[in-house]
DNA sequence: CCCGATCTATACGCTGCCGTATATACTGAG
DNA sequence: CTCAGTATATACGGCAGCGTATAGATCGGG
């Protein structure tokens, strides 16, 4: 077996740099040749065409974001809040994993078998945060409700480009986390508490 | 001056049709000319390049996506919830101008001119959610957690494929809003209320 | 030292798209 | 009807990208 100058996890590796970088029509065969310092000579021994290294791409994120992150999260424990913030800055505060995301969830609006992987790894992480946020919180309603938002910030604040007066987006997101984590002060609480 | 076979305007409409259905890289002349009937042959009259039809393109959704939204908003009145609900209908539920917004997001994430353009109108959406939600939540830090929760959930919403159990996505959604639109009943609420 | 396997460089044909140039219809005014 | 103006069709050169074919380089094993 000879040496491995670029290998199939190079190509993938840099078209997953180019899908995060532009988008899928950012990743040209030809282009992540020059990138890689090497023409596209061998690229069609480890791929048929480019379909396929998409394909591999998908694959490999779709692993990366969620066993692992998932595995990291389950092992290192905490209470849920805590959990729940770690597993949002593994997936959403990567500087790896997180333009990946968000080239894949504009894909996915564009192409069903995306959406069906994307659909995938979605529901795993709203079962995360379920969980969590299902352990100090007793209405599910509420908690299916609350998770919707918790996942709908941590991905729709990358696509908002609004300003927020003297605040950082930082200060706000904060103040946002506490409405959404802290213990549920509903009516049932209240009548509880009474 | 004689008769219009492809307006100015015929051009721009195309092209955002193809935005909305496959993001600028699938903005292409002869790709609109081949869908209007036409060769490209007449473009070049109207614009001097596709960088022109792709600014002009921005200048419609912009203008789309303020000034007629909030007119209409502020001319038929209503509660402030009722306006909100309004607001995010108009432009949010618009078959038209939703998924034009959608793949603007994600190309101003490319394109630092793009999200200049995009900071202009969601600049103008959260002054309009601080309005409404001012109306009934007194803490302005609270006003804008709750604006931009509201404004993540209305777009990231489009972003997510998490089902919900026997649930549907309307409903988790209308749960939602109202955690984020019904009265504050945070500790200063409940002092007041003892 | 040579062989075969493997990876790579180069060259090719093809397609799609841009922007320009030029010729041809169509239109309304005189 | 004729003419000028405008919109369009057609043809062109150029570039970038895909996938294939072929030849050359590089390495491990015999």
């Amino acid at each position: 077996m000879g040496a491995v100058r670029t290998t199939r996890e190079g190509w993938i590796e840099e078209g997953l740099r180019a899908l995060a970088a532009g988008g899928p029509d950012a990743v040209r065969v030809e282009a992540l040749a020059k990138r890689l310092g090497v023409t596209k000579g061998g690229f069609y021994g480890y791929f048929a065409d480019r379909e396929a290294l998409l394909g591999a791409m998908l694959d490999t994120w779709e692993r990366e974001s969620t066993d692992e992150v998932i595995e990291r999260v389950e092992r290192e424990g905490g209470d849920p809040r805590t959990k729940i913030r770690r597993a949002g800055v593994l997936t959403f505060s990567d500087d790896r994993l997180l333009p990946i995301d968000l080239a894949v969830r504009d894909w996915a609006r564009r192409d069903e078998a995306v959406a069906e992987r994307l659909r995938r790894v979605d529901n795993r992480r709203m079962a995360l945060l379920r969980e969590m946020i299902g352990s100090f919180c007793a209405d599910p309603e509420e908690v299916e409700a609350r998770s919707l938002l918790a996942f709908c910030v941590a991905i729709g604040e990358h696509f908002l480009a609004a300003d927020h007066g003297g605040r950082t987006r930082a200060q706000v997101l904060a103040r946002a986390a506490a409405l959404l984590l802290d213990k549920a002060d509903d009516k049932a609480d209240d009548k509880a508490e009474a």
